[in-house]
DNA sequence: GCTATCAGTATCAAATAGATACCTTCGTGT
DNA sequence: ACACGAAGGTATCTATTTGATACTGATAGC
């Protein structure tokens, strides 16, 4: 029953596509493959420019999308030591799905600051006691 | 100059397109917001749905969705009560960016999956000292 | 031999997610 | 009259994740 003649189903909590689609949306995975979309980028200029990311966390999300087959790794033997991380074919492939929904965040940061004002003030009027 | 000609930068972490960026990708909302694609669903319904998430992670993903305009919450007034959750129109055009990126998901199942077979493997060969 | 660079680890504290039990209201069954 | 069940949550406690901070190792330059 789903919608697009594919098989997988997200909601599945069994089926794979879905810890994909959440990998995919991790905090920090769908930013670095942004940024990794201009070209290669080492792992201190990764740092700069998806800041502020721990180099903990930074590493934790870079292995794991080399270890799905987005991203390469290339250790360069030279010291100090120059890493270098690279989109695959496939992690090309996920930049325009992923760019869309960017611009679609970027262009509804307006709206939803607009809304949450909006929800903020009528939780304080609940807890105040609403002039009724 | 960014990439679209839109102001916000989901790289700057000052930026609010970053925190928004962030919450469509948060492992529960976006499955909230493609189930109640189909039209207004009830709290129950909507976990067994998105199955399995706890009452209180789903409460509070909804909220947040509520918060940002994405969703409305209807309560009936009747016993025992009826609550219903449904997109408005941000919510919806939300909606297609999203299903991109699932289809995107689904389709690169198998890909992804040998990849993980591929980097396990050299990484067993790493632990065990490889046979060279 | 002191210092700096780069790409990370190691260690510990804080924030978040999850499991489980419980609450409220009222209609129905016994 | 009393308990029960339904729906939509909350409260509480624990486990997992995230994050802050300090540190390592190799080498080149001073």
């Amino acid at each position: 029953m789903d919608t697009n003649g594919l098989p997988g189903n997200v909601l599945d909590p069994n089926c794979p596509s879905r810890v994909i689609f959440q990998r995919i949306g991790d905090k920090w995975a769908s930013l670095v493959i942004q940024v990794l979309g201009d070209g290669p980028v080492r792992f201190s200029e990764l740092r700069k420019m998806v800041h502020v990311v721990t180099p903990k966390v930074l590493t934790q999300t870079l292995r794991a999308l080399e270890r799905d087959g987005l991203i390469t790794r290339t250790v360069h033997a030279q010291v100090p030591p120059r890493v270098d991380y690279e989109l695959t074919p496939m992690g090309e492939s996920l930049l325009q799905p992923l760019t869309l929904l960017r611009q679609w965040a970027e262009s509804h940061v307006p709206t939803i600051l607009e809304a949450r004002d909006t929800y903020d003030e009528a939780q304080d009027d609940l807890l105040l006691g609403s002039p009724n």
